[in-house]
DNA sequence: GTTGTATACATAGATATCTTAATATAGGAT
DNA sequence: ATCCTATATTAAGATATCTATGTATACAAC
């Protein structure tokens, strides 16, 4: 079989997913599946300083994740592509099965514990 | 509305998809979604130093994207959750979509260009 | 012992993050 | 037009973390 070094795909895709791998990221996406949001709304919701939000912001347009579209002299941001919303869910199922499997987990410990 | 800091959940999120973001991982992903694999074969796939492999493998362990199986020396790595192979789908449908775009924009751009 | 894996280092270089400050830009008032 | 204010972006700097690479070693099964 063909060694095949990594290409500039696998870059570009691993790019696109180190624009998830921040938690403040994760939440601004979350919050953007429900809809468009200025910049004003997000900090708002996410309680962090303006210079954080437009930075992390600037990251997810870089990756081309959320396009941004002017309001007067506000910024309004929302998820480019209605996918992400559809990749965030597959990821909230696969949280979800990892938590049944660590309670599943405890609770055979527990088990275990008690048997002793 | 109140301001929701960035709790457990967003972390462990951020660290999956952290696990995710990386070029050579991507690719031991994408031939464990073909099923599972030896470190040997992986390492043949990959055409990389089999130290390598190992760390890398190590990462997507920690955060339980993949599970290790014995087979008398050797380790057999799979997919944890078949949900991952899904994760990878609407991914590639977002880069498709991002791709799609792209060539629209140098069509247009070139549409310019020649109208100038 | 041998083989296949995993871990432990070390180190150099690159990235990421946050804070603070400076800089645009749009719209309204004068 | 000019100034002002609100919104947003960018820059600069310090700090921390990550990454790549290689080598060496440890471990576990046979």
């Amino acid at each position: 079989m063909p060694a095949s070094l990594p290409g500039p795909l696998q870059v570009f895709k691993a790019e696109f997913f180190k624009a998830l791998a921040h938690p403040l990221r994760i939440r601004m996406l979350e919050v953007l599946a429900g809809g468009g949001r200025t910049v004003q709304e997000l900090q708002d919701a996410l309680g962090v300083e303006q210079p954080v939000v437009s930075q992390q912001l600037a990251v997810l347009r870089a990756k081309n994740v959320v396009a941004a579209s002017k309001e007067g002299t506000a910024v309004r941001y929302a998820l480019r592509d209605p996918a992400v919303r559809e990749l965030l869910a597959v990821a909230r199922q696969i949280f979800n099965n990892q938590f049944i499997g660590t309670q599943t987990m405890l609770r055979e410990l527990r088990r275990e514990t008690r048997r002793r």
